[in-house]
DNA sequence: GATGCAGGTTCCAATGATGGGAAGGTCAAG
DNA sequence: CTTGACCTTCCCATCATTGGAACCTGCATC
């Protein structure tokens, strides 16, 4: 099987399977005489386990530990669990984050005559945070990369 | 004021001003005779309100738009909403899409025992999703770069 | 004056996950 | 045999941010 069927039958890309394997997420693959890699429906099976993981917003080196533990039939379903569970909590927190900023948008924006007159609410918060009419308390918590 | 200082002043990286000059989002900054970046108060101000509007999610490109706005004392505040109820959709979006991971992890976790025997119901639904018991709807959207 | 340190300057590189494209080889159908 | 779809490798860009090297300046202390 050529790289774009099993693209095609694992939903990743093409382009992500050869970075994975060149980052060593995956075995490198079989190549065929011509220098093509050859992918097994086995292979297309792990495909699919890291593209089901990254749909669920574990990082490459989360999956890479999820991997080790999916190939290992003497795990513990403890430790799945602790990565899972650090998992939901970052997602958590980015939640809550991003909740916290839209909340103190939102307040703004409620403030917002949006009309053609220039006097605006959220500029004035952008100034000076806090000073605005029904500004909200800033987000703390920095999120950086995609916040 | 040297650098350092309006970093401290502003709580923007001297890392993060110099790129900002360079990628254009605030003009060249003065020059003392010695080569230093001399900044006035008013160009901490300008720092203070990017440093705002990135604790807020804003992106840069979404900045500029902002500091024009900020600094055209003719604008409109319609413009200065649309930019934000914008930005809140995209926070919105967002949210949803880790809210429905952090769920569909949720529900796996509860079922998985959590104890020493390699049964697990997470890795079961990473390798086929919905099979395993307790599933819920995979998270359709991706989420590229910090979902 | 000399020395040292804190802090400034530029330039280059890396991050993480992904996409884009160029230059060239392979395969199948016509 | 040609054509077009697909494969190969390699390099570059993204976005915001950090780190480091190599070098220069400002100020205080000996």
């Amino acid at each position: 099987m050529n790289i774009g069927q099993a693209s095609k039958a694992s939903g990743v890309s093409a382009k992500m399977i050869r970075y994975y394997e060149q980052t060593g997420l995956i075995p490198k693959a079989d190549r065929k005489d011509s220098g093509y890699r050859d992918y097994s429906p086995s292979d297309v099976h792990m495909l699919r386990f890291i593209r089901r993981a990254r749909d669920l917003g574990f990082s490459v080196a989360e999956i890479n530990d999820l991997l080790s533990l999916w190939r290992d039939k003497a795990r513990q379903s403890a430790d799945v669990k602790r990565i899972a569970q650090a998992h939901i909590a970052q997602l958590q927190e980015r939640i809550e984050n991003l909740n916290q900023m839209a909340a103190t948008l939102g307040t703004l924006v409620d403030c917002c005559a949006g009309d053609d007159r220039p006097d605006c609410p959220i500029l004035a918060d952008l100034e000076e945070p806090g000073a605005a009419p029904a500004s909200v308390p800033a987000a703390t918590g920095r999120l950086r990369h995609r916040p």
